[in-house]
DNA sequence: TATATTTGCAACCAAATAGTAGCAAGTAAG
DNA sequence: CTTACTTGCTACTATTTGGTTGCAAATATA
């Protein structure tokens, strides 16, 4: 078993994603994210590191406390890995557009 | 620490998504898949395993022989998980968007 | 029937993970 | 300077995970 450090090993755990969830929208210091769970802040400071790790947040530091916030950049991975089957539950979509093109042609 | 079964658990190793990516072709038994990996056949079966408690493969018994498939609605929860987020790198080429609205609307 | 193949399941082991507690460093406030 | 606050880091523990081995059940083949 390797040591596995990517964006989908970070988005495995549900409490990351409720953190990534936070830091979406406005960049925060552990202590505040802390609060925004039933578990301590070491806990919780571990999880921003293994974010940290992945890349998949910035941190900026302000005296005493690090602000950390979403990098998207990391989070365009996981959807250029659902790109190769999104085409897979699009198909019915697709078979509809090529009826729709197929009596386009009918009408010339 | 609560035990994790869902989709994100599932596509958390990279064995996983191997898994998947050869199985969303075409249904394949763990023998087949086992040769495609330098690891056992019961290391793949226990991926397997997995898998079908995420609900994320369908299975069709052939006999002796357990062909397993890609079921892709599980992976439409990964894109509706993205969704929320797709908007925050789009940013850019919505703004990109807006200037050229802007110039179009210039012209007129 | 006897033998080989395919598979799942249980037991076991090593490594990773999630969490807690304590401590040291740096910063703010009295 | 002293005290309180915020944070990261290092053990330490319990649980989960990935993997191997062995075995039994079911199916195919001689």
């Amino acid at each position: 078993m390797e040591t596995r450090r990517d964006i989908f090993q970070a988005i495995a755990d549900p409490t990351r994603r409720a953190i990534i969830g936070l830091i979406a929208i406005t960049a925060m210091t552990p202590g505040d994210l802390a609060a925004h769970f039933n578990t301590s802040r070491q806990a919780i400071s571990k999880h921003i590191k293994v974010l940290v790790e992945c890349e998949v947040v910035k941190q900026e530091v302000s005296g005493r406390e690090i602000f950390y916030q979403l990098d998207i950049n990391k989070m365009k991975e996981v959807d250029e890995w659902l790109e190769k089957y999104r085409c897979l539950w699009e198909k019915r979509f697709d078979q509809l557009e090529n009826v729709l093109e197929k009596l386009k042609t009918k009408k010339k």
